[in-house]
DNA sequence: GCAGTTAGTGTCATTTCCACCTTAAGGAGC
DNA sequence: GCTCCTTAAGGTGGAAATGACACTAACTGC
């Protein structure tokens, strides 16, 4: 009896499915970039996996997330978000593993002080090999839910600094959907959701017309979703 | 050391949301409602709340929410996705649960069918009573999430019986959306949609004109999210 | 045949979207 | 100084989607 017990245990795990953009190595486009850390022990050891660990009992599930990413990876991601459950009852070998996954954005200058261990390290979004347990499918959603909410929802300001060039962002989404934007038409938009707000200033020394710098407007509400 | 163990215990339950469309008791307008289950022990013995039940070990996730919800209420669901996962750690009094939340929805036929206990009461969908835990937080959720899906995603057919008229489609939608839709409009873009098509015949013994019958067109991909 | 009721179609004004053009404002080179 | 080049920013017009509403069609009940 006491080994039917071990068996009907369910162990619960949170992951976090984590984007950066960087420039790609081969066409030099920006692209989407995420860290894996690799697998020390088994099962999967040695493969690459998405960083995680699991919940401890007095730790909200977002806070686990914050937590494993800084201690794997020393990240602090500024959009932080629940994708979706996990939990097929084979997708880890032996025992039985849930995972709730979020997925997160960071801006370039905290991407930039990312820790940089044998471990760990980062993969063009699209391009990953194959990962431990059911991660390439994870990896997958995250991609999906980024590229579509990016469509209906200001989250790209997460991926900028606080002042911003709308050129920026409107590379943001044209990296993000990959592919290219009109500037005029995304700058009407933008200006109509009302999300972004001029500062009143504009960037100089570029060597041509000096674009204005916006930065995020105080939004009254946020859709959660 | 042995008690420490037992509160870094976390457990981990399924619950559902279940929606279905009945006349409202006051106004006679078609609503939401939803089943609730009365607590039978501590914590919340007494309140009602969301039918649900823990994860077993050879279970998925969605399975067992179909399992409780066939033991419970008796339903099976023509629609089951998942919600969103709650894991707050001060949501249970005692113990540490993580719920994850899946929404259903059920045609007339199977609502009818649900099974009558006293234990288990439908409620609207807009006026259920203090429930235990944070499942008004929960039912508030999948109430948006409904709405909002049915204005980009024909799930409104999950409710409505294999063959049905524009009329009743349309009839789902202003119940569930809470206002009147302009049936020419409303049609069109149905019909624009592609996920409806006719069956050729029409509904008879109407008093006045009969309307055409329409089934689901067979859908080539399904965006999940 | 006529009234009443709902099904289904047509129309038109408004808005949104999208492709493209024009002008503005700087620097670099001469 | 002037011209060239590049990007910012705004304008324009056509296509498509949306929404309000009029109109015709088909049946029942009297």
């Amino acid at each position: 009896m006491s080994s039917s017990v071990v068996t009907e245990q369910v162990s619960l795990a949170v992951s976090t499915v984590v984007f950066a953009l960087r420039p790609h190595p081969r066409t030099g486009e920006t692209t989407l970039w995420l860290p894996l850390v690799r697998r020390i022990r088994e099962p999967y050891e040695g493969r690459w996996a998405l960083p995680g660990g699991p919940l401890k009992a007095h730790q909200d599930l977002a806070a686990s997330a914050r937590e494993t990413l800084a201690d794997t990876t020393g990240l602090e991601p500024a959009h932080l978000e629940q994708l979706y459950s996990f939990g097929a009852v084979d997708r880890s070998p032996a025992d039985r593993v849930v995972s709730i996954v979020y997925w997160a954005l960071v801006r370039p200058d905290e991407d930039a002080r990312t820790t940089e261990t044998p471990n760990v390290e980062w993969f063009v979004a699209d391009e990953v090999p194959q990962l431990a347990f059911d991660h390439n499918e994870i990896v997958r959603h995250a991609l999906d839910r980024l590229r579509a909410k990016i469509t209906y929802s200001p989250i790209a300001l997460a991926f900028v600094p606080d002042e911003f060039t709308l050129a920026e962002l409107r590379g943001v989404h044209e990296a993000v959907l990959g592919r290219c934007l009109d500037p005029a038409n995304f700058r009407r938009q933008v200006l109509a959701g009302g999300t972004v707000e001029p500062t009143g200033t504009h960037l100089t020394g570029t060597s041509h017309r000096p674009p204005a710098l916006y930065r995020a407007a105080p939004r009254e509400q946020e859709k959660s979703r």
